[in-house]
DNA sequence: GCAGAACTTAACCGCTTGGTCAAACCGTAC
DNA sequence: GTACGGTTTGACCAAGCGGTTAAGTTCTGC
């Protein structure tokens, strides 16, 4: 039972949240746990009473995106619908998700930039998610040699990921905001059209020479 | 005259080079001064004799692949042949140039990713790359709409760079290296494939309705 | 109303950080 | 041989770092 003041919801809840804006911002080895505690508007101490260290600290913050990121990937991956269908929900559940939490994005991209020692957190996430997607796209068939599912799977994670991390780099080249609702739905366009090429492209093999060697 | 001795040659390149290593390794907050003075193997103060700062010391290491980068760009949009010949050459450019520049790939989504005040370093080289992509992408047309050049710049350099850059975190989940020869031409073939998806898609489009709004 | 657990704090610790500085070093030119 | 400018060094600095501690406060069960 969380003792809780009129005026706040919960210390712990609070610096988590710091935490995650600051890490987000600027990357692990940048953020200081006095700036965290401040954000969340605490003493120092507390974070350490609450998080035994700044790396569980940050562990914690990962944690809770993991568990989002693998419920959106799991919901994409359960409907129904034929090959095209699928890969544009898949799209759409990943673009959304990070469109609603670009601070993952950025840590996530700022950790495998930084491989150090953080870079296990980030393996397992990788392969469960790799392992998923993989398994998903394999049972419908056509993603071997060039496109393998692997292959597929790092474009299309990258493509998406990548231009959440890049916006603020890019905003200068484009007119306008890439994050506005508007430029989001033109890049979902985009990879709906990219999708499309794919599928248009993996038939017209399959119909072509379904014989073919490999 | 740069003075040398007979065992190094030149403690500004050696400190350059030292440098470049770890912020590629560790990002720029999570290295020190110390530590590339001493990868250097040359005293701290030598580092701020020579680049009057830590920031400074970055910038040049950073200008450095920005030329080589801009040199790769260019020599892969200045020949001649049809579309398709054209975006092939343009990825093997790229991805040569990533392969041989893996520093350079972690070091860019490091800043992307914590943004802090290097984002102006970033933004005049992704402006430049993207307006020579772009410029080169719509003298041959087509490239409207849901496939907007710009689009298929984030989608395709992303493609690349975070393959480099999410190497080390998807090893454990291949089967061999990612980063080894035969991965990387795996990787290739896959793109050539996309390109020449996305080509028949437009040729097809084109053949279509040559007067389609829009 | 009191014992004990949970929470919160200010003060403190050893250590590392980016950066400075005055002195020494060294090849060269006079 | 000495004056000189570019180079190199060790010693030093204030500030900030992650983390600890002991004392205090507040809540809860009995």
């Amino acid at each position: 039972m969380a003792r809780q003041r009129v005026d706040d919801k919960g210390r712990e809840a609070r610096i988590l949240q710091a935490a995650d804006t600051l890490f987000a911002e600027a990357g692990y080895a940048a953020t200081s746990v006095r700036e965290v505690a401040e954000r969340a508007g605490v003493n120092k101490a507390l974070v350490f009473y609450y998080f035994r260290s700044k790396e569980r600290l940050f562990e914690r913050v990962l944690q809770r995106y993991y568990d989002g990121h693998q419920g959106a990937i799991v919901q994409a991956l359960a409907g129904a619908g034929d090959l095209r269908t699928r890969l544009h929900r898949m799209i759409d559940t990943y673009l959304d998700f990070m469109a609603a939490n670009v601070g993952y994005a950025r840590l996530v991209q700022g950790l495998v930039a930084g491989s150090g020692e953080h870079i296990g957190l980030i393996q397992r996430n990788i392969e469960m998610l790799q392992s998923a997607t993989t398994r998903s796209l394999n049972e419908v068939g056509g993603f071997q040699g060039a496109l393998a599912a692997r292959q597929f799977f790092v474009t299309f994670s990258g493509a998406v990921i990548n231009y959440f991390t890049y916006a603020p780099a890019l905003a200068g080249a484009w007119e306008g905001d890439p994050l506005a609702p508007a430029a989001v739905a033109e890049r979902r366009e985009h990879l709906h059209w990219l999708v499309d090429a794919i599928v248009d492209r993996l038939e017209s093999e399959s119909a072509d020479g379904a014989a073919q060697p490999n």
